[in-house]
RNA sequence: GCGGGCGUGGCGAAAUGGUAGACGCGCAGGAUUUAGGAUCCUGUGGGAUUGACUCCCGUGGAGGUUCGAGUCCUCUCGCCCGCACCA
């Protein structure tokens, strides 16, 4: 038996016969300890690299520890698995999509078992397969009948050499990833979820998650929901009597009296209009089209130039019935707010910065408490609280922006005047669902001449995406499918004359926005799930992922179960209760990555040292939340720190003793099961494997072989995070039945705190002296003992302390004066 | 610009306001071994000093609160991550 560790010789035969026995199984109606575990499911981009081990080893140590702490788990894993990848691969390689995408789950698969994660298999999901997908779009199809999904233009990116939509990953540096052109802009009609009618909710309902406040925050500049006024301003052309109405949206009405001049976005139609006809007509058309080419990123950015056309044109200001230039400028977006502003340059960066570079007036509104601010010498807006001055009624008023002081009075009287209302504005805009892509779900619409736009009877589902289809274009035709004529062409569902299909597939945002739910149900073919299955189970209770997710797929994921939850298909209305944002791993401090071959594949991990080792050591190398850089060289070294210190477990707990465990022993066991479980409980995967390698020191000081109960007690606290050896060792001992079903050990608490401690004595908080005492110690005993010490006799100098501050049993701090 | 985070030995890291550096790597010395590897034991923040004791310094920097600060507060320097300009 005293044979060499050999993770190998035994590690599949577990695998495989956890997998028969089904010793992982979820049962279909759990009671009240069910327990929802679940990882962000990957995209199967190749085999599965350390970046994913760390995610799920984390999240298998824990599932298991649940698991033998006495709740029912669910711990499912499934595969993100349509999306652009696929279609560069296929490109490139000549592959279809599925045949790339389907060999590279098979593969990560593969690697998720050798690494002997306790996954529900029999709940798998595949997003790219017919049984998924058709229930996309039946969620489509109810989102439509709601009215939460509707058609309006918007603009891609389009290179006019390959004939295609270039996403934002296809344009990194600015120009077509396969052909370098320049791409152009052109206006698409694409499909829309209307997000925005949930976005109080979405900020609202945020308060019950036990998520990171860096998270939440985040998600809350994301929907960017902020008070303020809609006013209306009047535009007049210069050459022209005839006034227009044009409402603007401002956070500060309180410096209505400082505008000095109007800004529409530079594609805001009206603009268009001002010029048409004019000799500034191709000028401006310049213009716009150069501000279309600066991407979003662009226009946002901190600094740089800012470009503005002057507008023919004056806006009458409603509050004191001056003439202010009207400008067309890029850093004023058409999708936010009405697509027009009053600026203020004073007290708006933006606008100050504007007015700098393009000699605009600046007027100052808001003198802040204690100086003067002099519209000549300022160099930047001031956005700070003051008072109102050269304000007309307001004169004198106190404001200040961030306690909303002063500016609802403004607001009301703006309101009595039929000048503005009350306003509550959002950045968050509706979700653009359409991709102009074959590798996705098509969307179930029929558009015909007769009835318009028809949604696809969902007894039709699903719109299969055809196998053979070209997926790339090869014309001015958008989306791929277009070229598929078989798909095309059909019958209007309504009055049965010719039609034709949309041909666009959906974001695959969509995929993952309920593919947890989709693993409490997963066979079912009548409905995406059960109601009663997945209110059973969900919300998820734990899931596991990286921070990149922050914003847009955990935002639609809730999105969706609120929609879902108003429709009546399930009740509750949060999917993950709690998020555990893991670390992110590196390699010599770049990014993994499957492209730039800079990448430790898992296979090759298991390979080297096997799963267990694999595991241990990633878990050990830091803390589950932080980040970790592999050194480039280091991976042999460090694979191997967690394969010696496992054959040390498996040679000193190979043979085990009948005999009882002696006291000394007894207290070590007690004491690490206690602190391992503590840890666990924080997630300290990195302290508790500490911890147990403090006990394996004192087993192998043990003279003979360790006690069995002892030897079980710590094999049991090691078993989630090395499955298979613990497994093995349990069996050799002459167990039946796995490990893995065992329950947590439970601790003696007298036994696991130490009856003797060492006091520590401090004078003025140095320490000058250390004293073994009973744990029982009272202050008076801890005070006389440290006074009675020679070294503290030695700096009171015959003389009182001024003060002892005892805390029992550990420190005592004598003060000196 | 906005939002979030992080700075502790040669390295990965530990530390409910209470002994800074647990645990591990690496390194040094020793044992064992034909040798290498593996294993076992001892030591290991810096400095001064000693036969041993012991003392001083030390958590990016500067202040502050406290009997006591890696931890809390203010300022500051550096690094990292996310983002769709709160009009």
């Amino acid at each position: 038996m005293k044979d060499q560790y050999d993770p190998h010789a035994f590690e599949e035969q577990w695998s495989r016969r956890w997998e028969a026995e089904k010793i992982y199984a979820a049962p279909d109606d759990p009671g009240k300890t069910k327990r929802f575990v679940m990882e962000m499911f990957p995209y199967p981009s190749g085999d599965l690299h350390m970046g994913h081990v760390e995610n799920y080893t984390i999240a298998d140590a824990m599932a298991r520890y649940w698991r033998m702490r006495g709740f029912e788990v669910m711990h499912p894993m499934g595969y993100d698995a349509f999306g652009l990848p696929a279609e560069n691969a296929a490109m490139r390689r000549g592959i279809h999509p599925r045949q790339w995408t389907m060999s590279n789950i098979d593969m990560m698969r593969s690697s998720l078992r050798r690494l002997g994660y306790s996954y529900d298999w029999s709940r798998e999901v595949i997003s790219c397969n017919p049984d998924y997908y058709r229930w996309n779009q039946w969620i489509f199809l109810k989102f439509y009948e709601r009215g939460l999904a509707y058609r309006r233009t918007s603009p891609v990116n389009w290179c006019p050499v390959d004939k295609t939509v270039l996403a934002r990953e296809q344009l990194s540096t600015g120009v077509c990833w396969r052909c370098g052109s320049v791409p152009e802009i052109r206006d698409l009609t694409q499909w829309f979820l209307k997000i925005t009618d949930y976005s109080d909710r979405l900020l609202d309902e945020m308060k019950g998650l036990q998520w990171s406040d860096s998270i939440l925050s985040q998600q809350r500049n994301w929907i960017g929901r902020s008070r303020g006024a809609e006013v209306t301003f009047k535009l007049r052309l210069k050459d022209s009597q005839d006034l227009v109405d044009f409402p603007v949206f401002t956070t500060r009405p309180d410096t209505l009296w400082g505008a000095t001049f109007f800004v529409l976005a530079a594609e805001h139609p009206l603009a268009r209009e001002m010029v048409a006809g004019t000799e500034q007509e191709a000028p401006f058309d310049e213009f716009v089209e150069e501000v279309r080419r600066e991407t979003e990123v662009d226009r946002m950015a901190a600094k740089g130039v800012r470009r503005g056309f002057e507008l023919p044109a004056v806006a009458v200001n409603p509050v004191n019935g001056e003439e202010l230039p009207v400008w067309a400028a890029d850093y004023i977006l058409m999708g936010y707010g009405t697509g027009a502003i009053m600026a203020v340059p004073a007290h708006d960066q933006r606008d100050f910065e504007f007015a700098r570079e393009n000699g605009l007036p600046v007027r100052v509104v808001v003198q802040p408490e204690g100086q003067t601010l002099d519209p000549e010498s300022m160099n930047e807006g001031y956005s700070g609280p003051g008072t109102l001055v050269n304000s007309g009624p307001f004169t004198g008023t106190a404001v200040d922006p961030d306690t909303h002081e002063g500016i609802d009075k403004v607001i009301e009287w703006l309101s009595e005047k039929g000048r503005g209302t009350a306003k509550v504005n959002y950045r968050q805009r509706d979700w653009l669902v359409s991709r102009q892509r074959y590798w996705g779900t098509p969307i179930p619409i029929v558009y015909c001449d007769e009835c318009g736009e028809v949604p696809v009877p969902y007894e039709h589902l699903p719109v299969l995406l055809p196998d053979e289809a070209e997926y790339s274009s090869s014309d001015d035709a958008v989306s791929p499918l277009a070229n598929d004529k078989d798909f095309v062409n059909t019958i209007c569902p309504r009055c049965g004359e010719p039609a034709s299909r949309e041909t666009d597939t959906l974001d695959t945002f969509f995929d993952s926005s309920w593919y947890f739910l989709r693993y409490c149900d997963p066979d079912n073919d009548e409905a995406p799930f059960k109601t009663s299955k997945v209110n059973r189970w969900c919300p998820v209770d734990n899931y596991f992922g990286g921070v990149e997710h922050a914003v847009m797929h955990l935002i639609y994921a809730r999105f969706f179960v609120k929609v879902f939850q108003d429709m009546g298909l399930l009740s509750f209305p949060e999917p993950f209760l709690r998020l555990f944002n893991q670390g992110h791993v590196s390699l010599g401090g770049k990014e993994m990555s499957k492209s730039t071959g800079n990448v430790i594949e898992a296979a090759a991990a298991i390979d080297a040292y096997g799963a267990d080792s694999a595991r241990t050591f990633i878990l050990f190398s830091s803390p589950p939340a932080a980040d970790y850089d592999f050194p480039l060289d280091g991976f042999e070294q460090i694979g191997r720190v967690a394969h010696s210190w496992l054959s040390r477990v498996w040679r000193v707990l190979s043979e085990v003793s009948n005999g009882a465990v002696p006291p000394e022993l007894d207290r070590a066991v007690h004491r690490t099961i206690k602190a391992v479980t503590d840890e666990m409980e924080e997630f300290g995967l990195n302290t508790a494997i500490a911890r147990m390698m403090e006990l394996v020191n004192d087993f192998s000081k043990f003279d003979g072989p360790v006690p069995r109960p002892a030897a079980e007690a710590f094999l049991k606290l090691l078993a989630p995070i090395a499955p298979y050896l613990t497994e093995e060792l349990w069996h050799r001992y002459g167990n039946e039945g796995s490990i893995h079903l065992q329950r947590w050990p439970d601790y003696d608490r007298e036994k696991a705190e130490a009856d003797r401690v060492v006091m520590v004595v401090q004078v003025n908080g140095k320490v000058r002296d250390r004293i073994e005492v009973s744990a029982e110690i009272t202050k008076d005993e801890m005070t006389s003992l440290a006074i009675a010490s020679e070294r503290v006799k030695a700096y009171l100098n015959g003389g009182e302390p001024h003060k002892v501050i005892a805390v029992p049993p550990k420190l005592v701090n004598v003060v000196v004066r």
